[in-house]
DNA sequence: TAATATTATCGTAATATTGCAATATAATTT
DNA sequence: AAATTATATTGCAATATTACGATAATATTA
């Protein structure tokens, strides 16, 4: 025991649940709002501004590109870690109709 | 190590982060889904519903308690949890805002 | 009050996450 | 090519989560 039984839930569910997990941390929460503000954006900004160490920064990264929020592209020297704008607003939605589909009915 | 170093981040970051935590499961979205759904809840119909263990189900229960997200009336024999709207509606803002308050010039 | 039904807590095992030092890989510059 | 810089991977220890059987607590009914 101790694993989730992930197969006795719905894909929709699972998918949820899959990117909420990924914004369960502060730190990737932190990782995201900075990315966001920044033209470019270089790991290496990441662990002072974070205030992580660099492997640990590496691995939240790499959890968030896992659910397709980050599209990586070299410029120049550095790679450049940014949103990727349309999974962006896929979760966004998803996130909307879960939080909208609730109906108030009860007590 | 091993512990979220949750005193690095912004309250607003950590308070995000913890209620996506609670939504980071596919039994405690299936539970939240399920109880939307009907106009009265007991606890004993979920562990049906959902098919996992009475106490399994107790804990994630609770856990969505925790963010103040159900609240719970005795209407007769049984307990009968309900979503919070007031709180409902909070959590479904601070998500918005995150969401919204991206922008992508970057890249 | 005793029996029944419902929910909560405890204890424990399995699994997952978090974090970093050490190291490896990849790209750039000298 | 060697040195430098930036990022990724490995390995490991600490902590957290998930799940359930056993049991306790609470409320309802007979």
């Amino acid at each position: 025991m101790g694993a989730s039984k992930t197969h006795m839930f719905s894909l929709t569910q699972n998918e949820l649940a899959q990117v909420a997990k990924v914004l369960a941390h502060p730190a990737r929460i932190a990782i995201l709002e900075y990315i966001s503000r920044q033209e470019n954006c270089i790991c290496n900004d990441l662990v002072d501004v974070i205030g992580l160490a660099q492997p640990t920064i590496s691995q939240h990264l790499n959890e968030i590109k896992k659910i397709g929020l980050l599209k990586g592209t070299f410029e120049g020297k550095n790679l450049c870690y940014c949103i990727n704008e349309k999974r962006w607003e896929e979760l966004q939605h998803s996130f909307h109709t879960f939080f909208t589909n609730i109906n108030y009915n009860c007590c």
